[in-house]
RNA sequence: GCCCCUGUAGCUCAGCUGGACAGAGCAGCUGCCUUCUAAGCAGUUGGUCGCAGGUUCGAAUCCUGCCGGGGGCGCCA
């Protein structure tokens, strides 16, 4: 990415050099200040030097800007001294038409792209609700999430595998089975058992043996294709089905019980098994084998990430949790230290609490009793677009309550109207300007530099800030950060709508063309990040 | 007791690798449809950034303590 902003750090440190200190530049900021009235671009370059050369800032500032003066940056047409010492650059409208130019010839494939991932092989597990009934919205609230991650992470170069871990054995998958049982039989599942409807709805159509374990494996099979199902209609598909079954009894997670007995790390207390997880920095032992001889969770968890690290060879894991689950991160990171994977490979994103409200009602449910929301109904109610953005609005690091009533009722509240609707906008002009017949003319003939209207240079700087974005929202594993842009550029694109009209006798046809180009940058633009999202771009409203 | 998140406008949330007077949406109030869709635009009301210290030229942002909210500390998964 060679901007603005890098031609102006570089020369920056050029114009440090120039005075005697050497400052990486990751030390300084060059950045687009808040208020226009400072700037297209800024940086606090003096006041960081203005500490090793001792002197004030301002007087840094000044002779950096002297540097400046006759060393000029492209573009650069006065700068300025600000406040405690703020270096202000004011730049020809020309940077952003080129920009402009840059948008439209790398097109939706190629613009706000990035190669930062080099390749490097991620898995991305995420969702893995319990095949125990079907998904919830308090369950299914983070898949979205997932989605629009791994999207954003191969969008940045890294070959990205999505995996789903079935639990489909234990103690959960017998009391399903006995639930099962319980129904076909007309008796009332007990108070430990899966109450919901959907097991009589499965029970009705069972007709395999009076056993736990078939009835529970069969039930939990059903529940899958249900789950899937429904992450089908929010449009999630995942590359990988992990089932942990097929871990246990592939004798992998004897394999890891040898490995730790072998380092010393696996102490038999009775008849069970104790992993020292604590010399790793757990905080407490934990256990591997039961009394009874079963593998407890864990141990089936850890053979699961040897297979991720070791069998298939990823660099680099990361594990989408539900906060409730928080409790299993220091044991695993212990384990894969333990096993010499090294924990710091291993990423754990815990997924805050979803709370359901109802109006002033908070909505208390239970898998066992069966009375949650299921998320397939709310998808069906608000459609796999708004489902999606709803939770794609907030950090996974907040815990969030949402709204049902609301969200159903006030559709005005839903910024995917929002954002569709200004798509829809940019495809409507398209539309008329074809109907019209207005041929546009060859890019390099278009006379980007009447695009000077506040409108659209608003538009033109948000523009170009994507790729940066995008960039960020990866590295910090935060695709809200794409809904907070869409936001913001649908907003300053509605305004341009509304005050610069792109085809109208008022207006030449050499503005025509150039607006246009810039409604065709913002196309992309928007299609780009409404992709990264899994929302789909309305071509009409 | 320990661990993880979190406390910003009436509500929902951005901003938190320190920077220039703290932002948006919704709700409230006021204007704007003869031109490409008013699911829109423009204006306006509203904040001791939980509290107290500390570091700094500068703190919503970093550190410490306290207070409040959510989650976790299983031979359950």
């Amino acid at each position: 990415m060679s901007s603005v902003q890098d031609v102006i750090a570089s020369s920056l440190s050029a114009a440090l050099e120039s005075l005697g200190v050497r400052i990486d530049p990751s030390q300084f900021v060059v950045e687009r200040p808040a208020r226009i009235e400072h700037g297209e671009f800024a940086t606090n370059v003096a006041m960081v030097a203005a500490k090793q050369l001792g002197e004030k800032p301002r007087s840094v500032a000044e002779r950096i800007c002297e540097y400046l003066g006759r060393n000029p940056v492209k573009y650069q047409q006065r700068l300025e001294i600000a406040g405690p010492g703020f270096i202000n650059f004011f730049l020809d409208y020309g940077y952003l038409h080129e920009e402009l130019v840059q948008v439209v010839t790398l097109g939706e494939d190629q613009f706000a792209r990035s190669g930062i991932g080099s390749g490097e092989r991620v898995q991305l597990e995420f969702c893995s609700a319990n095949p125990t009934g079907p998904l919830h919205v308090g369950n299914g609230w983070w898949a979205s999430y997932g989605d629009a991650l791994a999207r954003l992470l191969r969008r940045c170069g890294y070959d990205v595998s999505t995996e789903y871990y079935v639990n489909d054995t234990g103690g959960q998958i017998r009391r399903l089975g006995e639930s099962l049982l319980a129904r076909r039989a007309g008796r009332e599942v007990e108070e430990e058992g899966y109450q919901g409807d959907y097991v009589r709805e499965l029970a009705a159509r069972y007709s395999g043996p009076d056993d736990v374990v078939d009835a529970g494996k069969w039930a939990a099979e059903k529940n899958l294709e249900t789950i899937k199902s429904s992450l089908d209609k929010l449009g999630i598909h995942f590359d990988v089905w992990f089932s942990q079954a097929s871990i246990e009894e592939s004798g992998a997670v004897q394999e890891i019980l040898d490995l730790l007995d072998s380092k010393g790390l696996l102490v038999e207390e009775d008849s069970k098994k104790l992993f020292l997880s604590t010399r790793f920095g757990d905080s407490r032992d934990r256990y591997l084998v039961k009394a009874e001889g079963d593998f407890t969770y864990l141990a089936g968890d850890i053979a699961y990430h040897y297979n991720k690290f070791v069998v298939r060879g990823f660099q680099r894991v990361i594990d989408i949790f539900g906060a409730d689950h928080h409790g299993q991160v220091a044991s695993l990171k212990a384990a894969m230290d333990a096993i010499g994977i090294g924990s710091e490979r291993l990423e754990i994103i815990l997924g805050q609490m979803v709370s359901l409200l109802s109006g002033a009602d908070r909505l208390k449910f239970s898998k066992r009793k069966g009375n949650l929301i299921p998320l397939e109904d709310l998808v069906d109610e608000l459609g796999p677009s708004a489902t999606r953005l709803l939770s794609l609005s907030t950090s996974i690091d907040r815990a969030t309550s949402v709204d049902i009533e609301k969200v159903k009722a006030e559709s005005m509240d839903n910024p995917v109207y929002y954002i569709q609707y200004a798509h829809a906008r940019m495809a409507s002009i398209e539309r008329v300007r074809d109907q019209r017949g207005i041929e546009m003319p060859d890019l390099s003939q278009i006379n980007l530099s009447l695009l000077v209207h506040p409108r659209e240079l608003a538009l033109l700087r948000e523009l170009t800030i994507l790729p940066e974005v995008v960039e960020e929202a990866a590295i910090d594993r935060a695709p809200y950060k794409i809904t907070n842009w869409l936001k913001e550029f649908s907003g300053l694109f509605h305004s341009f709508y509304h005050d610069c009209y792109v085809m109208s006798d008022a207006v030449e046809m050499e503005l025509t063309y150039a607006r246009l180009c810039l409604v065709a940058g913002c196309k992309v633009a928007v299609r780009v990040a409404l992709s990264l999202l899994g929302v789909e771009a309305l071509e009409q409203m």
